[in-house]
DNA sequence: TATACATATGAATATATGCTCATATGTTCA
DNA sequence: TGAACATATGAGCATATATTCATATGTATA
């Protein structure tokens, strides 16, 4: 049960945070990190995404804090930037295992 | 860390499950059966918004089985139908209050 | 230095989503 | 029975979203 109270611009806050993972892209991507940093290319190859699609859904996540993104010669690399992520996903993902 | 494989359609599924929490009009119905059975009119008079459109999200939870729908005379009483839901708020709203 | 590589981003487009309005259906009760 | 109430639902509309395409920027390397 709920114990305080919510705001309603809560509502909208938290509707926002799960918008993160209701596009199979972006929770293609954020699985991809949970085993560690990668490049973008990286991420297109193991996606089969494009570079343009995963780049853009990246940049949505960055805005949304969830992961993180470190400049290094050609290189960007990502590592996930919320330690609720892997909770959120795994315990989801159980759930609709269980259906 | 995820063990296992999580197989392409699994994402989509899993972007559909978040998709429900994705929308302030849905949580906030949602939070509002975390109290309890509620009639449609009931959780129009404690959100704030218009039947119809708590109608229509109300068929889109029914049809996610994230809620159920009991009519008994003129009324249609609503529960809801899924363990998680509570768990899953809870957690991400205790996750946006320290942002 | 010229070319290839890595990434980001704006514009255009297609599709999805949520709301309102109107209305249909069914129930209660005077 | 007729009026008021409770709910569901289709159509239309406005907005949001995700992708592609083109291109810009910066880096490495032959």
């Amino acid at each position: 049960m709920t114990k305080f109270e919510i705001k309603d611009e809560d509502y909208f806050e938290l509707a926002d945070f799960f918008s993160a993972f209701s596009d199979s892209t972006r929770l293609k991507i954020l699985v991809n990190l949970l085993k560690g940093e990668k490049t973008v290319t990286e991420i297109c190859n193991l996606t089969g995404i494009s570079q343009s699609a995963i780049s853009h859904q990246l940049t949505k996540l960055r805005i949304m804090k969830l992961v993180k993104g470190t400049k290094s010669g050609k290189f960007t690399y990502y590592t996930l930037d919320d330690e609720h992520i892997e909770t959120i996903i795994n315990y989801s993902l159980a759930h609709i295992m269980e259906l």
